[in-house]
DNA sequence: CTTGAAAAACTGAGTCT
DNA sequence: AGACTCAGTTTTTCAAG
C-alpha cells in the first residue's frame, strides 16, 4: 500500500493520541475531520493500522519484572513448533528465531524473580528445547514499538 | 494505586480496541458510560493507562528487519550512559540493561539488512563500547505489548 | 476534499443508594 | 464514596456538491 505524507502524518498523530478527535487531526495535519476519517477507515482496511490500544505501564498492573531467554532447540525443530509451544504462556511477550547461536529469543514479563523462574524452568521441559540461557532485565532505558513516533519515515524520500 | 475486577476489565476492554466508546465498554464490564469515564480518568491520573496509541505494522511503515544486539562495555559504564547514547538512534526501538556477559540488550527496527549494519557499527562505535553481538530476527513468533490482554490478572485472587 | 445536517457520544451537575 | 440519570455540547458519520 502506498502512504504518503498525509498518511504518515495521521498514523503519527495516532500514535501518539488514539482517542484524538478526527477534528483535532485534521488540524494538526491540514484536513476536514471527515478526510481524516476517510484515510484512517482506508488505513485500517489496508492493515497499516492494527488496531487501537491503551498504553499501560506493565508494572502497574504487577508485571515488574522481565527477562530475555535465548533458546537452544533440536536440530528439526520447526520455527511454528516453539510459536505454538512459546504462545500457550501469557508471560512470553516477543519471540523470534534469529541467527546466531541460539534459535530464539523469549521476551518474558513476570511478577517476579521466582516467576521469571518458573516460566523459565516450564519452557526449558519443553520436549524440542535442548537448553536456554537467560538475562534478567535490570533497568529498561528504551521502549517505543516503533521507530516512527520519533523520526518519521523511514524512507526519506 | 488498587484496582479492582471493574478497572482491569475496563484496562483489558480499552487495550483491544482504545476507541471504544464509553458506552460499549460500560456494556462489557456492566457500568454506565459515566462511571466508566471516571475510572478511565482516574486510571489515567494514577499514571496506570500511559495514554492510546494505535498499533502499526511496521512492515507497512518500511520497517521490515529487526535485530537484537547484545553490547559489552567498559567497566564503568553508567546505565544512564547507555540510556543517552541509544536513545539519540531512533532505529533502537527497546533497550535494557541486563543480568550475564553483556551488559545491555538493543531491539533495533531498520529498513533492511544493511540498515541495521550501519546502525550497530555507529552503535559499536560509541567512546564506552568495548564489542557487539547481533542476532538478526528470522521470523517473528509472538509480539504482544503486556500479558494481561490474554491472561488477566497476574495476581490471580 | 469539503460542507452541512442528523444521529451518536461525551461530559458535567445533580440525585440516589 | 461511588454509580446513575439527564441535558447541553461536541463529535461522528453520512450524503451531496
Amino acid at each position: 500500500m502506498e502512504l504518503d505524507r498525509l498518511d504518515r502524518d495521521i498514523i503519527g498523530a495516532l500514535m501518539e493520541d488514539a482517542r484524538a478527535t478526527y477534528a483535532e487531526i485534521g488540524q494538526q495535519v491540514g484536513l476536514s475531520a471527515s478526510a481524516v476519517k476517510r484515510r484512517v477507515d482506508r488505513l485500517r482496511e489496508a492493515g497499516t493500522i492494527t488496531g487501537f490500544s491503551a498504553v499501560v505501564a506493565p508494572q502497574a498492573l504487577g508485571w515488574t519484572t522481565e527477562a530475555y531467554v535465548e533458546l537452544f532447540c533440536q536440530g528439526k525443530t520447526k520455527p511454528s513448533d516453539i510459536a505454538l509451544a512459546v504462545a500457550r504462556f501469557p508471560e512470553v511477550v516477543a519471540a523470534a528465531t534469529i541467527t546466531g547461536e541460539a534459535d530464539a529469543l523469549l521476551h518474558i514479563r513476570a511478577t517476579d524473580v521466582g516467576h521469571v523462574e518458573r516460566v523459565i524452568e516450564r519452557i526449558a521441559a519443553m520436549p524440542f528445547v535442548v537448553r536456554t540461557k537467560s538475562s534478567i532485565v535490570l533497568s529498561r532505558l528504551v521502549d517505543t514499538a516503533v521507530p516512527t513516533a520519533r523520526n518519521g519515515s523511514p524512507i526519506t524520500g
